[in-house]
DNA sequence: CAGGGTATTGACAGCGCTGTCAAAGATGGG
DNA sequence: CCCATCTTTGACAGCGCTGTCAATACCCTG
């Protein structure tokens, strides 16, 4: 009743456990006619092999952990598909956990990861202390995707954050306004930083004084960015245009100018919103490639876990940073 | 350097690694001052226990496999966040993997689960034979998810694809619609036929005869339905509605209709569309519940797996069909 | 046909953990 | 103060698998 193992599969075809092992693991050499006799007593008894004996055996099994803001954010959704398939095609099986970006929430999820003593580990940081990660992960490679970590000599595979917010504002600028808003996220966040450090350089590149009044950090989530679109569009002195610096933020943004009826205030977001170019004015955006992220967090992640496992030595950390374009599909381009 | 065993923390605490399990696993009587021995121990080494040792031991791991068609659709990421939160809070971790909607796909997957002798699967079935199940699972819970796998004695979750589809085109069929085309996916899914006898019926219940030639069964991409779309626009005898079997065949239905600039014409969705209500006209849609769907089938699995692990006797199957709701919000309510 | 290799196969330990059973220590009634 | 009873702790096997090393079978050369 209970699974068929190597005992089983070998008395079937009258071999000895270790011929099994070998025909099932396809490297060593097998006479042909043994190999035919162990495939069919494996076909016949459905022999899978057991990966918990085989990763207590070698120490590490092949899975990788990937940890995630959301697993349902259509971002790291798309980041979580792309590893699975990379993933699974390089022979490994995909763990994933997700933090709601609480930093305490981070470090259990890695915990319960490394349990399973996985292979790899894929982290979007949602903590500001990663110090728990040497002892957590005790050699265990690690590639931190789309945010850095601030880890001494961790691999990270980032995106241009600072300059294409930079970009996107300085376009807005030379279109004219003066007044723009910067709906953020959490301040607790580097990336987010990052991008607010380029909305600042656009400014300050340009001459143009920035209002500390039209920035806010409130906005993670779709209401909460409506109702920061509203506040500031009941200034005196409101804005013109808005930079959103996250898609779920845009979201609450547009519905909030969408029910204002304000199709003449300026917007970009930064990461794309499905249908964006379907709205009217259609959603100028920073595409922020996830997919791309995701493929060059994997090889990274990859060529690490081969290294680690040949006992190579790692070279220096990488720091991966993709560039980022601005797509130009209207709502960027409004004039005040 | 290597990971702290058991053995290290027996040394460590001067007791016998028997002591150590107790300690660890908290149920067995033990000192306090020997558990607090054992803890310290614990803490100094950083002692992670080794969960392929307890799945060897114990025969099966607590971790659960999600398949689904694809990890970054959003219907489907909406499913493996909510089981991902659930399940962790069970205490088990989560084995995603993705089909894509391909039948042999479907059975690998599976196949490479069993290899980590997850506790029980939830799978969102690709394949239209599932025989190999029995074989494959050996008894490990399944619970079916959105789609009927039509395998005798299964536990499914699904949702009532029938009866609303027949509900929007009843009420697009009431408003004078004559010419309603069916934007279909693909006829393998058991869900799409079902949608699709629903959309037969209510024209049959109306008295109106089906036009052949309105139903497409080619879309199952944003382009695709878009290009179904526009021939179907151009059809000398054109529809004047759309009922868009999936949301991402209607993501290119909404796209086609944009770009024609027919804002006449009604459309439904069955699957909601981010941002559909800030669409115009606004996106009528069915609400396909990803949320729901996925909690009551992890409560289910949850159930499934506590009886197999007691030798409790399995109830009947059970078939969990919940009602949908259908969203007006303005486009599937356009007269013709 | 013997000797020395090569190709193929097998016996056995041990990865980290817990269940079983037994031993040792603590407690208390007579 | 002794023995029965309970509590706490420990020794050991074995879960399924592969690495190591040894044994056997086979082949070729001289």
């Amino acid at each position: 009743m209970s699974r068929a193992t190597v005992y089983d599969v070998a008395r079937e075809a009258g071999v000895s456990i270790k011929t099994v092992s070998r025909v099932v693991n396809g490297s060593e050499a097998v006479t042909p006619q043994t190999r035919d006799r162990v495939m069919a007593a494996v076909t016949a008894l459905k022999y899978v092999p057991n990966s918990n004996a085989l990763s207590l055996k070698s120490g590490s099994s092949r899975t990788v952990g990937v940890v995630v803001d959301s697993l349902a954010d259509p971002f790291f959704a798309a980041i979580v598909a792309v590893v699975e398939s990379k993933l699974v095609t390089a022979g490994y099986t995909v763990l994933v956990a997700a933090t709601n970006r609480q930093g305490a929430r981070e470090r259990e999820q890695v915990i319960a990861l490394t349990r399973h003593r996985i292979a790899g580990l894929l982290l979007v940081p949602a903590s500001s202390d990663h110090t728990y990660l040497a002892d957590a992960l005790h050699g265990i490679p690690l590639v931190m995707v789309d945010r850095d970590g601030e880890l001494p000599g961790c691999d990270v595979v980032r995106v241009q954050d600072h300059d294409a917010a930079q970009e996107a504002i300085a376009g807005m600028l030379a279109a004219g306004h003066r007044r723009i808003a910067f709906v953020g996220d959490s301040n607790a966040l580097p990336t987010n930083r990052d991008r607010h450090r380029g909305y600042l350089d656009a400014f300050a590149a340009a001459g143009v004084p920035v209002d500390p009044e039209l920035e806010r950090w409130d906005s993670d989530q779709p209401d909460a960015a409506a109702g920061a679109t509203r506040a500031l569009l009941a200034l005196p002195d409101p804005p013109t245009a808005f930079f959103c610096c996250h898609p779920r933020g845009a979201a609450g943004t547009i519905r909030a100018l969408h029910e204002l009826g304000r199709t003449d205030c300026a917007m970009i977001s930064f990461g794309d919103v499905q249908l964006g170019d379907l709205l009217d004015p259609a959603l100028t955006v920073i595409d922020h490639r996830p997919e791309e992220l995701a493929e060059a967090a994997v090889a990274l992640l990859l060529r690490r876990m081969t290294e680690s496992a040949t006992g190579e030595v790692g070279r220096d950390p990488e720091q991966i940073v993709l560039p980022l374009q601005l797509i130009r599909r209207g709502s960027g381009e409004l004039t005040p």
